[in-house]
DNA sequence: TTATTATGCATAATAATCTTATGTATATTT
DNA sequence: AAATATACATAAGATTATTATGCATAATAA
């Protein structure tokens, strides 16, 4: 996603929580989100969005549904009563790691 | 290292920021110290931090030097002039990751 | 005293995640 | 007419880590 190898295995986090706050997104939405949240900061690339979004609706935390809009193809996901669990538990795992980490480098942050 | 991925891509930046406060350190060591650090939240495997060592190594980040305690072999690693260069690099990395991450999962952090 | 655990390094096979490249197709802007 | 934006998809390769295994010595427990 980035010169940083900090962001791999963030991804799933990430789509989890845009799609905890906004109903249903479709794919490409998710990658201008992004890329507008973070100021271009960060650009999920599609070859790593796709299959992750596929893995989630096959672990059932997705439920999608496929509309035409402009004579386009869109296929909205939206979060399963699971995939709602599941984000509560990512953001709970995002914030233990940043705790972890802020008590590796930042001696201050150490008890 | 642990149930979450979050922290794969992140042992780099363990080792570098530990050497940079301890001088010199060796394999074992570096093991000990994160899961004391954390409180056993963290644990590296040495699968995945000798290769890491031998890698940062042959980039020059680190200089190593050999020496045998109590009959047993000991490989202790320090940073290079570059390697100080690459632990800032990588600790404005992480302060940045963690300022992104903050943005897209934490509508306060927003600008 | 023998077995287990701790110390100490190393690597190979496998898994997970992502980048890069490519493919298809339509709509809009230059 | 060409380039860019929208929209999804997957395959090849790279990176990073887990798990398993191997070797070797020291200290502790059964």
């Amino acid at each position: 996603m980035k010169n940083s190898n900090l962001y791999k295995g963030s991804l799933t986090t990430i789509i989890l929580k845009l799609l905890n706050e906004h109903d249903k997104m479709y794919g490409y939405e998710i990658t201008q989100k992004v890329k507008e949240l973070t100021k271009g900061e960060l650009k999920i690339t599609e070859g790593a969005l796709y299959p992750s979004l596929h893995k989630l609706e096959a672990e059932g935390f997705l439920d999608v549904e496929v509309l035409k809009v402009d004579n386009r193809m869109r296929k909205y996901y939206k979060l399963t009563e699971e995939g709602t669990k599941e984000t509560v538990n990512k953001l709970d795992e995002l914030e233990q790691y940043i705790a972890t980490m802020r008590a590796l480098v930042n001696p201050k942050f150490r008890v």
